[in-house]
DNA sequence: AATCAATGTAATAACTTTCGTTATAACGAT
DNA sequence: ATCGTTATAACGAAAGTTATTACATTGATT
């Protein structure tokens, strides 16, 4: 099984704060339009990431923001948010291990730190990535989006990128 | 999302094959009285592993063993043998952002480099870990629950476990 | 060659989770 | 009071997991 695409969709929404947050005010339906998904699903990771201390969300005028500064959000804040998992465990353990057979009474035991340890090392990085380097990425890709298109020349002298004609 | 319950169930049935594997056949039935699922999970994961050539399973007269060394089968093979993936990526995306939109149109390649990053670490992780890891720590398990039963005295010298009454 | 225990695999269904949609109450500024 | 918006419940569709039944096939044994 797959990590579930909210996660994925809460980073596509810190992303969207940052570069349209000046100028546009950020509501469920604004950020629907870039996502592209429906605006209850935006809204209930909305709340999410507000339950989580994470986003302001503002009620009856509308608009989300930051709740902390960008480089005190990791992504495993974001992850922690939306990820709804069962005791916070990423591997799904198979119910009914037979207690009267030696290793159906022991597979926890013998897995549950190995299986953490994994998890952990996941988390880990997790916490290295913050909403600081989602803007800085995300200010970089769409400078350079409008560099290759107005300054085209520029793009060309610098990285020898082939235009077409 | 969790990961499935299959990868529990393909470690448990490693550490069956080393515990039960010189006394019993390890056929599907075995196994499924072990970890109390259906046999034809079994068969189906069993087949997985086989696919990945981590064990070889016999037709006809039936039992399973493994193909390598338990050294050499990791816990990432045995993940990546009964996991199966969308392009073996752990973190769903979600499917239409809108290209129209700056940040629509660079998310992926935003997210990317990132995401797989965390992948990477838990993968890498879960390629520390060995059968031969999974043996020795059943072995012990084992050892030590008789020893508690059958010399009990020897275990409460040594780690001074309090025994009721 | 017939038997038998076992695997391989398809088909179906129950169950769970995700995601989409509609509906409605509550909020807060104007 | 109105309007745009958030909050949330309810329902359903779609996808994935797990359980179960069924049956063809295998290969050793007799």
């Amino acid at each position: 099984m797959q990590i579930s695409s909210r996660f994925t969709i809460a980073l596509h929404i810190f992303a969207a704060m940052d570069v349209f947050g000046k100028d546009y005010k950020i509501t469920s339906d604004f950020l629907a339009g870039s996502i592209q998904v429906n605006s209850v699903i935006i809204r209930n990771i909305l709340s999410q990431l507000r339950n989580a201390g994470l986003i302001k969300v503002s009620r009856g005028t509308g608009g989300a923001e930051l709740a902390k500064a960008p480089e005190e959000i990791t992504f495993y804040d974001i992850y922690a948010a939306v990820e709804s998992v069962e005791d916070g465990k990423l591997f799904r353990f198979h119910k009914n291990p037979n207690p009267d057979c030696p290793v159906g009474r022991n597979i926890h035991l013998l897995l549950d730190d190995m299986l953490d340890d994994i998890q952990d090392a996941m988390e880990k990085e997790m916490k290295r990535y913050t909403v600081a380097d989602l803007n800085g990425g995300i200010e970089d890709l769409i400078g350079a989006e409008t560099s290759e298109n107005q300054i085209g020349v520029e793009a060309e002298n610098q990285a020898g990128t082939e235009t077409e004609a």
